[in-house]
RNA sequence: UCCUCGAUAGCUCAAUGGUAGAGCACCCGGCUGUUAACCGGGUGGUUGUAGGUUCGAGUCCUACUCGAGGAGCCA
């Protein structure tokens, strides 16, 4: 058979009237004995393939109906319109070529449960809801890359190895590192504190690693975070920024998403109610709001995950809240210079009960404040030598945060399970495949 | 680590303490517009593991294993 052009299923608009050839697997077969409907799915989306077997001949006929589910093949057939079949368009088919017969396939298109697709996750993935997930993710991704470099940010990554635990609180991987120890990164900050030095204004993106025994929906051990940082912002700079960035996110995925959104039955109208500017409200301001809803909560006390939601719920946009207690946050944050107790910390809270998806805050400037919030935190004062040096040479006020990218999905996706946020999850206790 | 719930066919689930079943998947047959196609037939089980109670246990009890949801911690 002549080599016909290929054409991927999205674009099988501009193919009207033309004979094309779609490379793919087979999603789903009918037959009624003369005429046969090949559902085939490319990875950009689905198209149905019309077989007649007196236009195509017993051989071609009969060979079709040796498929099985995700055999992969290519069809060559002329592109029409055709409302009744999924995606608008149809091939009326003059080709097959079979490129491999599939075993019999695990997933049918039947309920499944978490724990078995779990365990066959590479083959998940290719389920019309899980690409819609990973391609919104690569949207979202895209977004943030965009948006810093529209606003003169650098790309400094950081790196994944690391010799101290980076905030001295959570729990971390720990490897030999040629007979020493490394830990794997929680946080890229402090060295984004450094490249903010050189740069100005830098962000990282990559895997952060937490080994919490954390299981729960919302909790991965292995997470992506936009982590960015910027000289001369103070906390307000710091809060306009983040929100100007979501926005811009939420933004790009309606405009380009709509299908994946469809496909995963997206309630768009809360994506487009998120506004500029998110409300803003402080610790203690967060704290009456609970108190007025009933809850025996004490001012001091950090937020548990039934109250970032109840805080959550009582907006339609993100909301920040900024000026923490001290004793509550990490070492590196910089007190509030109208009220000590509390630090100059922000975090975002996403809508619908997704919880915090950003935390950051102005960092401490000072030296001499700095190494005394080292001791008090029982820090290994050794091991931050590097990082004092940034107030020694040159300090600046300046601000940052980090953004999970998964929490982040699961909020614009509309998702039950951070689980479906990235192609292969790490959970406690789960990492295969 | 703690709390709650669960485990029966390849999958999703039924089954008063009394003969283990259905739908789907798979195999065979039928059907020229199917949409998780449909219709007829067929294959398929050490009921998570080990004990215990009982005339009799998928069902009740104990322990363990694995899984799910949540708490804490966090993004």
């Amino acid at each position: 058979m002549a080599c016909l052009a290929t054409a991927l299923i999205k674009n099988l608009g501009r193919h009207i009237g033309e004979t094309v050839t779609v490379q793919g697997w087979l999603y789903n077969f009918r037959s009624s004995g003369k005429i046969s409907f090949l559902i085939v799915r490319d990875g950009t989306g689905l198209v149905q393939g019309v077989m007649v077997k007196k236009e195509v001949g017993d051989e071609l006929f009969a060979l079709a109906g040796t498929l099985t589910q995700e055999s992969s093949l290519k069809v060559t057939g002329t592109v029409r319109e055709e409302p009744r079949a999924v995606g608008g368009y149809e091939l009326t088919l003059t080709g097959l070529e079979v490129v491999g017969i599939a075993a019999e396939y695990p997933i049918t298109h039947k309920e499944h449960g978490v724990d078995f697709l779990a365990e066959r996750r590479h083959l998940w993935l290719r389920t019309p809801r899980q690409t819609a997930i990973i391609r919104i993710r690569s949207e979202i991704e895209q977004a943030f890359r965009d948006f810093f470099y529209q606003r003169d940010f650098v790309l400094a990554d950081a790196p994944v190895l690391t010799p101290a635990a980076c905030e001295g609180t959570t729990t971390l991987f720990e490897l030999d590192y040629h007979g020493d120890k490394a830990y794997l990164s929680q946080s890229g900050q402090l060295y984004n504190e450094a490249t903010a030095a050189a740069l100005g204004r830098v962000y990282c993106f990559g895997p952060t690693f937490r080994a919490e025994k954390s299981k729960t929906r919302r909790h991965l051990m292995e997470f992506w975070m936009i982590e960015a940082e910027m000289a001369y912002y103070d906390i307000d700079d710091n809060m306009k920024l983040q929100e100007e960035m979501v926005c811009y996110v939420i933004q790009r995925v309606l405009e380009r998403c709509g299908q994946e959104l469809k496909t995963l039955e997206r309630d768009v109208a809360k994506l487009a109610a998120v506004k500029l500017p998110f409300p803003r409200i402080s610790y203690t301001e967060a704290v009456a709001l609970l108190k007025n809803a009933g809850e025996d909560f004490t001012w001091g006390d950090d937020f548990g995950a039934p109250h970032e939601t109840m805080i959550g719920n009582s907006f339609d946009s993100p909301v920040f809240v900024h000026r923490y207690p001290t004793a509550i946050k990490a070492f590196y944050f910089k007190p509030d210079p109208h009220d000590a107790n509390v630090v100059l910390g922000a975090d975002l809270i996403a809508p619908e009960g997704y919880g915090e998806i950003i935390g950051g805050g102005q960092r401490l400037d000072d030296l001499a404040l700095l190494e005394a919030r080292l001791a008090e935190h029982k820090l290994p004062r050794e091991a931050f030598e590097w990082y004092l040096d940034l107030r020694r040479f040159g300090t600046v006020p300046h601000s940052g945060f980090g953004l999970g990218i998964e929490r982040t999905v699961a909020w614009i996706c509309g998702l039950d399970h951070i689980r479906e946020t990235i192609p292969f999850p790490r959970m406690l206790h789960k990492m295969y495949p």
